[in-house]
DNA sequence: CAGATCTGCAACATCGCTGTTTCAGTTACT
DNA sequence: AGTAACTGAAACAGCGATGTTGCAGATCTG
Protein backbone atom coordinates (compact mmCIF):
# COMPACT_ATOMS: atom_id res chain seq x y z
CA UNK A 1 0.00 0.00 0.00
CA UNK A 2 2.67 2.63 1.23
CA UNK A 3 0.81 5.37 1.62
CA UNK A 4 2.78 8.70 2.25
CA UNK A 5 0.17 10.81 2.47
CA UNK A 6 -2.31 9.40 5.56
CA UNK A 7 -5.66 9.18 3.39
CA UNK A 8 -7.31 11.03 6.22
CA UNK A 9 -7.04 11.33 9.93
CA UNK A 10 -5.57 8.13 11.19
CA UNK A 11 -6.92 6.16 14.00
CA UNK A 12 -5.29 6.15 17.45
CA UNK A 13 -4.10 2.75 17.11
CA UNK A 14 -1.78 3.99 14.20
CA UNK A 15 -0.58 7.05 15.66
CA UNK A 16 0.75 5.32 18.42
CA UNK A 17 2.82 3.28 16.03
CA UNK A 18 4.00 5.89 13.79
CA UNK A 19 5.45 7.54 16.95
CA UNK A 20 6.92 4.27 17.45
CA UNK A 21 8.47 3.92 15.04
CA UNK A 22 9.76 7.58 14.38
CA UNK A 23 11.14 7.06 18.21
CA UNK A 24 12.77 3.89 17.15
CA UNK A 25 14.27 4.56 13.95
CA UNK A 26 16.31 7.91 15.45
CA UNK A 27 17.19 5.10 18.49
CA UNK A 28 18.57 2.57 15.87
CA UNK A 29 19.73 4.81 13.34
CA UNK A 30 21.85 7.04 15.86
CA UNK A 31 24.00 4.30 16.72
CA UNK A 32 24.17 2.44 13.21
CA UNK A 33 23.16 4.66 10.96
CA UNK A 34 22.20 2.95 7.76
CA UNK A 35 20.39 -0.17 9.89
CA UNK A 36 17.66 -2.12 8.69
CA UNK A 37 14.46 -1.61 8.15
CA UNK A 38 14.02 -4.81 10.03
CA UNK A 39 15.90 -3.98 12.94
CA UNK A 40 14.04 -0.25 13.09
CA UNK A 41 10.46 -2.23 13.19
CA UNK A 42 11.65 -4.42 15.82
CA UNK A 43 12.77 -2.03 18.10
CA UNK A 44 9.66 -0.26 17.65
CA UNK A 45 8.13 -3.79 18.39
CA UNK A 46 6.07 -3.30 15.26
CA UNK A 47 6.77 -5.62 11.80
CA UNK A 48 8.11 -4.43 8.92
CA UNK A 49 5.09 -4.91 7.22
CA UNK A 50 3.73 -1.85 9.11
CA UNK A 51 6.78 0.34 8.72
CA UNK A 52 6.10 0.05 5.20
CA UNK A 53 2.57 0.50 5.66
CA UNK A 54 3.27 4.17 7.32
CA UNK A 55 6.49 4.71 5.10
CA UNK A 56 6.64 4.33 1.41
CA UNK A 57 10.40 4.34 1.00
CA UNK A 58 13.13 4.19 3.79
CA UNK A 59 13.39 7.70 2.47
CA UNK A 60 9.97 8.59 3.12
CA UNK A 61 10.93 7.48 6.70
CA UNK A 62 14.35 9.40 6.80
CA UNK A 63 12.28 12.41 5.93
CA UNK A 64 9.29 12.28 8.18
CA UNK A 65 12.35 11.91 10.93
CA UNK A 66 14.24 14.87 9.59
CA UNK A 67 11.09 17.34 9.44
CA UNK A 68 9.91 16.46 12.33
CA UNK A 69 12.94 17.05 14.40
CA UNK A 70 13.45 19.96 12.63
CA UNK A 71 9.91 21.07 13.68
CA UNK A 72 11.04 20.43 17.10
CA UNK A 73 14.41 22.41 17.14
CA UNK A 74 12.68 25.37 15.31
CA UNK A 75 10.17 25.41 18.63
CA UNK A 76 12.77 24.84 21.01
CA UNK A 77 14.13 28.51 19.88
CA UNK A 78 11.08 30.22 19.64
CA UNK A 79 10.36 29.16 23.12
CA UNK A 80 13.04 30.86 24.08
CA UNK A 81 11.41 34.04 22.53
CA UNK A 82 14.41 35.65 20.77
CA UNK A 83 12.40 38.41 19.21
CA UNK A 84 11.27 39.50 22.58
CA UNK A 85 13.10 38.52 25.35
CA UNK A 86 16.88 39.88 26.67
CA UNK A 87 18.88 39.00 23.88
CA UNK A 88 21.17 37.50 26.03
CA UNK A 89 18.47 35.17 27.98
CA UNK A 90 16.66 34.35 25.09
CA UNK A 91 19.93 32.79 23.73
CA UNK A 92 20.89 31.25 26.65
CA UNK A 93 17.19 29.44 27.06
CA UNK A 94 17.49 28.48 23.72
CA UNK A 95 21.01 27.21 23.83
CA UNK A 96 19.38 25.21 26.74
CA UNK A 97 16.59 24.26 25.25
CA UNK A 98 18.47 23.17 21.61
CA UNK A 99 20.78 20.85 23.66
CA UNK A 100 17.81 18.85 24.89
CA UNK A 101 16.01 18.63 21.57
CA UNK A 102 19.67 17.52 20.12
CA UNK A 103 20.34 14.75 22.49
CA UNK A 104 16.88 13.11 21.86
CA UNK A 105 17.14 13.37 18.03
CA UNK A 106 21.30 13.79 17.19
CA UNK A 107 20.69 11.52 14.15
CA UNK A 108 18.03 13.63 12.32
CA UNK A 109 19.29 16.78 12.96
CA UNK A 110 22.77 15.22 12.41
CA UNK A 111 24.78 15.43 8.69
CA UNK A 112 23.94 11.72 7.65
CA UNK A 113 20.47 12.54 6.77
CA UNK A 114 19.93 14.13 2.73
CA UNK A 115 17.83 17.41 4.03
CA UNK A 116 14.10 17.13 2.20
CA UNK A 117 12.91 20.20 1.20
CA UNK A 118 10.74 20.83 4.05
CA UNK A 119 13.42 19.97 6.41
CA UNK A 120 15.91 22.25 4.53
CA UNK A 121 12.83 25.02 4.82
CA UNK A 122 13.13 24.68 8.46
CA UNK A 123 16.63 24.68 9.12
CA UNK A 124 16.48 28.19 7.10
CA UNK A 125 14.23 30.02 9.35
CA UNK A 126 15.98 28.73 12.35
CA UNK A 127 18.90 30.26 10.93
CA UNK A 128 17.56 33.29 10.02
CA UNK A 129 15.92 33.44 13.33
CA UNK A 130 19.18 32.66 14.81
CA UNK A 131 20.85 35.84 12.79
CA UNK A 132 18.40 38.41 14.13
CA UNK A 133 18.61 37.18 17.97
CA UNK A 134 22.65 37.74 17.52
CA UNK A 135 22.54 40.99 15.68
CA UNK A 136 19.94 42.12 19.00
CA UNK A 137 23.22 40.88 21.00
CA UNK A 138 25.45 42.46 18.45
CA UNK A 139 23.12 45.68 19.03
CA UNK A 140 24.03 45.75 22.93
CA UNK A 141 27.98 45.43 22.32
CA UNK A 142 27.88 41.85 23.55
CA UNK A 143 29.17 40.73 20.35
CA UNK A 144 31.88 42.99 18.58
CA UNK A 145 30.23 45.37 16.18
CA UNK A 146 32.47 44.75 13.50
CA UNK A 147 32.10 40.97 13.42
CA UNK A 148 30.27 38.81 10.37
CA UNK A 149 27.19 37.52 12.17
CA UNK A 150 27.28 34.38 9.68
CA UNK A 151 30.52 33.51 11.68
CA UNK A 152 29.21 33.98 14.53
CA UNK A 153 26.35 31.67 13.64
CA UNK A 154 28.53 29.17 12.05
CA UNK A 155 30.99 29.38 15.62
CA UNK A 156 27.66 29.04 17.25
CA UNK A 157 26.36 25.83 15.70
CA UNK A 158 30.08 24.43 15.90
CA UNK A 159 30.08 24.80 19.90
CA UNK A 160 26.47 22.84 20.43
CA UNK A 161 27.22 20.32 17.65
CA UNK A 162 30.52 19.76 19.78
CA UNK A 163 28.81 19.40 23.01
CA UNK A 164 26.56 17.25 21.76
CA UNK A 165 28.22 14.48 20.23
CA UNK A 166 30.31 13.38 23.12
CA UNK A 167 28.39 12.81 25.47
CA UNK A 168 29.00 8.80 25.85
CA UNK A 169 32.14 7.48 25.65
CA UNK A 170 34.54 10.71 26.12
CA UNK A 171 33.65 10.45 30.12
CA UNK A 172 35.72 13.78 30.52
CA UNK A 173 35.46 16.68 32.83
CA UNK A 174 33.02 17.98 29.95
CA UNK A 175 30.68 15.45 29.18
CA UNK A 176 29.74 14.70 32.75
CA UNK A 177 28.29 17.48 33.94
CA UNK A 178 25.09 16.81 31.30
CA UNK A 179 22.78 19.83 32.89
CA UNK A 180 21.92 21.47 29.58
CA UNK A 181 21.74 24.94 31.41
CA UNK A 182 25.32 24.56 32.87
CA UNK A 183 26.30 23.14 29.14
CA UNK A 184 24.63 26.48 27.80
CA UNK A 185 26.24 28.96 30.23
CA UNK A 186 29.33 27.12 29.01
CA UNK A 187 28.41 27.40 25.31
CA UNK A 188 27.72 31.06 25.18
CA UNK A 189 30.62 32.23 27.58
CA UNK A 190 32.79 30.24 25.14
CA UNK A 191 30.97 31.75 22.11
CA UNK A 192 31.59 35.48 23.78
CA UNK A 193 34.80 35.46 25.18
CA UNK A 194 37.02 32.53 24.13
CA UNK A 195 39.66 30.35 25.95
CA UNK A 196 42.07 33.35 26.49
CA UNK A 197 41.89 34.84 30.07
CA UNK A 198 39.67 37.71 31.00
CA UNK A 199 40.72 41.21 30.83
CA UNK A 200 37.77 42.94 31.85
CA UNK A 201 36.82 42.32 35.23
CA UNK B 1 42.76 -13.48 -3.99
CA UNK B 2 42.34 -10.76 -1.77
CA UNK B 3 45.54 -9.60 -0.28
CA UNK B 4 45.04 -7.12 2.63
CA UNK B 5 48.91 -6.98 3.52
CA UNK B 6 51.08 -6.87 0.71
CA UNK B 7 52.56 -10.20 -0.10
CA UNK B 8 56.01 -7.98 -0.84
CA UNK B 9 56.97 -5.12 -2.31
CA UNK B 10 54.51 -3.92 -4.65
CA UNK B 11 54.74 -3.17 -8.29
CA UNK B 12 55.73 0.47 -9.14
CA UNK B 13 52.30 -0.22 -11.59
CA UNK B 14 50.37 -1.67 -8.79
CA UNK B 15 51.09 1.10 -6.02
CA UNK B 16 50.10 3.31 -9.01
CA UNK B 17 46.52 1.38 -9.17
CA UNK B 18 46.43 1.27 -4.97
CA UNK B 19 46.88 5.06 -4.74
CA UNK B 20 44.28 6.14 -7.27
CA UNK B 21 41.87 4.05 -5.89
CA UNK B 22 42.07 5.68 -2.59
CA UNK B 23 41.79 9.09 -4.01
CA UNK B 24 38.95 7.76 -5.57
CA UNK B 25 37.25 6.61 -2.48
CA UNK B 26 38.09 9.81 -0.87
CA UNK B 27 36.25 11.43 -3.76
CA UNK B 28 33.50 9.43 -4.13
CA UNK B 29 32.77 8.22 -0.68
CA UNK B 30 32.83 12.50 0.16
CA UNK B 31 29.35 13.30 -2.08
CA UNK B 32 28.31 9.37 -1.32
CA UNK B 33 29.00 7.55 1.71
CA UNK B 34 27.97 3.82 0.99
CA UNK B 35 28.34 4.20 -2.78
CA UNK B 36 29.38 0.76 -4.24
CA UNK B 37 32.84 -0.21 -4.67
CA UNK B 38 31.85 -0.27 -8.40
CA UNK B 39 31.48 3.37 -8.41
CA UNK B 40 34.74 4.11 -6.88
CA UNK B 41 36.51 1.50 -8.84
CA UNK B 42 35.34 3.51 -12.12
CA UNK B 43 36.00 6.68 -10.82
CA UNK B 44 39.69 5.46 -9.54
CA UNK B 45 39.78 4.18 -13.48
CA UNK B 46 40.13 0.75 -12.69
CA UNK B 47 37.62 -2.33 -12.52
CA UNK B 48 35.83 -3.80 -9.46
CA UNK B 49 38.13 -6.75 -9.58
CA UNK B 50 41.30 -4.97 -9.09
CA UNK B 51 39.62 -3.06 -6.19
CA UNK B 52 38.85 -6.19 -4.40
CA UNK B 53 42.89 -7.86 -5.56
CA UNK B 54 44.19 -4.70 -3.15
CA UNK B 55 41.46 -4.30 -0.76
CA UNK B 56 39.82 -7.31 0.67
CA UNK B 57 36.91 -5.71 2.04
CA UNK B 58 35.14 -2.70 1.55
CA UNK B 59 36.23 -2.18 5.20
CA UNK B 60 39.92 -2.80 4.50
CA UNK B 61 39.66 -0.25 1.85
CA UNK B 62 37.99 2.42 4.41
CA UNK B 63 40.51 1.23 6.98
CA UNK B 64 43.34 1.98 4.72
CA UNK B 65 41.79 5.25 3.63
CA UNK B 66 41.53 5.83 7.61
CA UNK B 67 44.99 5.46 8.39
CA UNK B 68 46.80 7.00 5.55
CA UNK B 69 44.47 10.40 5.94
CA UNK B 70 45.38 10.35 10.09
CA UNK B 71 48.83 9.76 9.23
CA UNK B 72 48.35 13.01 7.16
CA UNK B 73 47.01 15.14 9.68
CA UNK B 74 49.87 13.43 12.18
CA UNK B 75 52.18 15.16 9.81
CA UNK B 76 50.49 17.86 9.54
CA UNK B 77 50.73 18.42 12.77
CA UNK B 78 53.98 17.79 13.44
CA UNK B 79 55.23 19.69 10.67
CA UNK B 80 54.41 23.01 13.36
CA UNK B 81 56.96 22.03 15.58
CA UNK B 82 54.42 21.95 18.54
CA UNK B 83 57.05 21.15 20.76
CA UNK B 84 59.99 23.54 20.03
CA UNK B 85 58.59 26.36 18.05
CA UNK B 86 57.29 29.58 19.49
CA UNK B 87 53.50 28.10 20.61
CA UNK B 88 51.70 30.70 18.87
CA UNK B 89 53.42 30.10 15.68
CA UNK B 90 53.03 26.63 16.42
CA UNK B 91 49.13 26.49 16.64
CA UNK B 92 48.62 28.78 13.62
CA UNK B 93 50.84 26.44 11.12
CA UNK B 94 49.39 23.40 12.62
CA UNK B 95 46.26 24.65 12.12
CA UNK B 96 46.76 25.60 8.53
CA UNK B 97 47.97 22.33 7.93
CA UNK B 98 45.53 20.75 9.31
CA UNK B 99 42.94 22.74 6.98
CA UNK B 100 44.36 21.33 3.68
CA UNK B 101 44.90 17.86 4.85
CA UNK B 102 41.11 17.85 6.19
CA UNK B 103 40.01 19.83 2.52
CA UNK B 104 41.81 17.07 1.01
CA UNK B 105 40.54 13.81 3.21
CA UNK B 106 37.31 15.24 4.64
CA UNK B 107 36.04 12.03 4.49
CA UNK B 108 38.50 9.44 5.11
CA UNK B 109 39.27 11.90 8.42
CA UNK B 110 35.08 12.66 9.32
CA UNK B 111 32.55 10.91 11.51
CA UNK B 112 31.11 8.65 9.05
CA UNK B 113 34.05 6.28 9.09
CA UNK B 114 34.51 3.57 12.07
CA UNK B 115 37.94 4.06 12.77
CA UNK B 116 40.24 1.09 12.57
CA UNK B 117 43.20 -0.22 16.24
CA UNK B 118 45.38 1.85 14.53
CA UNK B 119 43.50 5.32 13.10
CA UNK B 120 42.16 5.54 16.78
CA UNK B 121 45.73 5.19 18.09
CA UNK B 122 47.16 7.96 15.59
CA UNK B 123 44.41 10.22 16.53
CA UNK B 124 44.70 9.96 19.99
CA UNK B 125 48.49 10.64 19.59
CA UNK B 126 47.52 13.70 18.07
CA UNK B 127 44.87 14.55 21.04
CA UNK B 128 48.10 14.19 22.95
CA UNK B 129 50.15 16.77 20.62
CA UNK B 130 47.70 19.13 20.81
CA UNK B 131 47.05 19.00 24.33
CA UNK B 132 50.64 19.35 24.98
CA UNK B 133 50.59 22.70 22.81
CA UNK B 134 47.66 23.71 24.28
CA UNK B 135 49.46 23.36 27.66
CA UNK B 136 52.33 25.43 26.71
CA UNK B 137 50.22 28.20 25.42
CA UNK B 138 48.50 28.35 28.71
CA UNK B 139 51.64 28.86 30.40
CA UNK B 140 52.54 31.71 28.04
CA UNK B 141 49.22 33.13 29.53
CA UNK B 142 47.72 33.41 26.11
CA UNK B 143 44.60 30.81 27.47
CA UNK B 144 43.35 31.32 30.77
CA UNK B 145 45.16 29.86 33.90
CA UNK B 146 42.33 27.53 34.98
CA UNK B 147 40.91 26.51 31.48
CA UNK B 148 39.72 23.15 31.17
CA UNK B 149 42.48 22.22 28.27
CA UNK B 150 40.03 19.47 26.94
CA UNK B 151 37.55 21.72 26.83
CA UNK B 152 39.98 23.97 24.95
CA UNK B 153 41.15 21.30 22.97
CA UNK B 154 37.54 19.98 21.78
CA UNK B 155 36.46 23.45 20.67
CA UNK B 156 39.59 23.91 19.07
CA UNK B 157 38.25 20.77 16.78
CA UNK B 158 35.04 21.82 16.30
CA UNK B 159 35.67 25.40 15.22
CA UNK B 160 38.67 23.36 12.51
CA UNK B 161 35.00 21.34 11.53
CA UNK B 162 32.76 23.87 11.13
CA UNK B 163 35.38 25.63 8.45
CA UNK B 164 36.55 22.61 6.70
CA UNK B 165 32.83 21.41 5.65
CA UNK B 166 30.76 24.49 4.37
CA UNK B 167 33.35 25.15 1.83
CA UNK B 168 31.03 24.63 -0.74
CA UNK B 169 27.51 25.23 -0.66
CA UNK B 170 27.69 28.02 1.75
CA UNK B 171 28.97 30.91 -0.36
CA UNK B 172 29.12 33.17 2.54
CA UNK B 173 31.91 35.06 3.24
CA UNK B 174 33.70 33.18 5.36
CA UNK B 175 34.01 30.13 2.73
CA UNK B 176 34.85 32.62 0.05
CA UNK B 177 38.42 33.01 1.25
CA UNK B 178 39.66 29.91 1.30
CA UNK B 179 43.19 30.53 1.90
CA UNK B 180 44.09 28.32 5.03
CA UNK B 181 46.01 30.85 6.63
CA UNK B 182 43.69 33.66 6.60
CA UNK B 183 41.28 31.10 8.07
CA UNK B 184 43.80 29.42 10.57
CA UNK B 185 44.35 32.66 11.95
CA UNK B 186 40.75 33.47 12.32
CA UNK B 187 40.32 30.14 13.96
CA UNK B 188 43.30 31.12 16.29
CA UNK B 189 41.61 34.17 16.99
CA UNK B 190 38.07 33.13 17.66
CA UNK B 191 39.21 30.03 19.85
CA UNK B 192 41.65 32.84 22.04
CA UNK B 193 38.93 35.73 22.21
CA UNK B 194 35.61 34.61 21.13
CA UNK B 195 33.14 36.98 19.35
CA UNK B 196 32.87 39.37 21.98
CA UNK B 197 34.07 43.18 21.69
CA UNK B 198 38.06 43.37 22.55
CA UNK B 199 38.10 44.90 26.06
CA UNK B 200 42.31 45.14 25.61
CA UNK B 201 43.95 47.39 22.65
C1' DC C 1 -22.63 -4.07 18.52
C1' DA C 2 -21.06 -3.53 13.75
C1' DG C 3 -18.21 -1.88 10.37
C1' DA C 4 -14.00 0.08 9.37
C1' DT C 5 -9.24 0.15 10.39
C1' DC C 6 -5.04 -1.66 11.79
C1' DT C 7 -1.74 -5.36 12.66
C1' DG C 8 1.01 -9.75 12.48
C1' DC C 9 2.41 -13.50 9.71
C1' DA C 10 4.06 -15.67 5.77
C1' DA C 11 5.33 -15.82 1.38
C1' DC C 12 7.11 -14.00 -2.95
C1' DA C 13 9.76 -11.51 -6.49
C1' DT C 14 13.42 -8.46 -7.26
C1' DC C 15 17.36 -5.95 -6.87
C1' DG C 16 22.03 -4.43 -6.03
C1' DC C 17 26.22 -5.33 -3.89
C1' DT C 18 29.83 -8.37 -2.47
C1' DG C 19 33.40 -11.54 -3.10
C1' DT C 20 35.52 -15.11 -5.96
C1' DT C 21 37.30 -17.46 -9.97
C1' DT C 22 39.35 -18.15 -14.51
C1' DC C 23 41.87 -16.74 -18.40
C1' DA C 24 43.97 -14.13 -21.93
C1' DG C 25 46.50 -9.99 -22.72
C1' DT C 26 49.42 -6.15 -21.05
C1' DT C 27 53.02 -4.11 -18.38
C1' DA C 28 56.87 -3.77 -15.40
C1' DC C 29 61.40 -5.51 -13.67
C1' DT C 30 66.44 -7.71 -14.34
C1' DA D 1 64.24 -10.93 -23.85
C1' DG D 2 62.19 -13.64 -20.65
C1' DT D 3 59.82 -14.12 -16.45
C1' DA D 4 56.90 -12.60 -13.08
C1' DA D 5 53.44 -9.46 -11.76
C1' DC D 6 49.48 -6.97 -12.85
C1' DT D 7 45.08 -5.96 -15.21
C1' DG D 8 40.43 -6.21 -17.70
C1' DA D 9 36.66 -9.01 -18.88
C1' DA D 10 33.07 -12.13 -17.95
C1' DA D 11 30.67 -15.05 -15.33
C1' DC D 12 28.96 -17.19 -10.97
C1' DA D 13 27.00 -17.92 -6.28
C1' DG D 14 25.37 -15.82 -2.36
C1' DC D 15 23.49 -12.57 0.65
C1' DG D 16 20.63 -9.23 2.70
C1' DA D 17 17.48 -5.54 2.03
C1' DT D 18 13.49 -3.84 -0.17
C1' DG D 19 8.84 -3.57 -1.44
C1' DT D 20 4.48 -6.01 -2.23
C1' DT D 21 0.51 -8.99 -1.52
C1' DG D 22 -3.18 -11.71 0.77
C1' DC D 23 -5.50 -13.03 4.67
C1' DA D 24 -7.07 -13.93 9.41
C1' DG D 25 -7.43 -11.93 13.76
C1' DA D 26 -7.14 -8.07 16.93
C1' DT D 27 -8.43 -3.24 17.91
C1' DC D 28 -10.61 0.99 17.61
C1' DT D 29 -14.73 4.14 16.84
C1' DG D 30 -19.35 5.75 16.53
Amino acid sequence: MTRTPPGRPLRADAERSVRAILAAAERVLAETPGASMEQIAEAAGVTRTTVHRRFANRQALVDALATGAAAKLAEAIEDGHPGTAPPLVALHRATANVLRVKAAWGFALGPAVAQSERAARTHDEIAGRCLELLARIREQGVIAADADLEWVRRVYYALIGEVTHGTAATAGAVAADADPDVLAARIVDTLLHGVGPRTTR
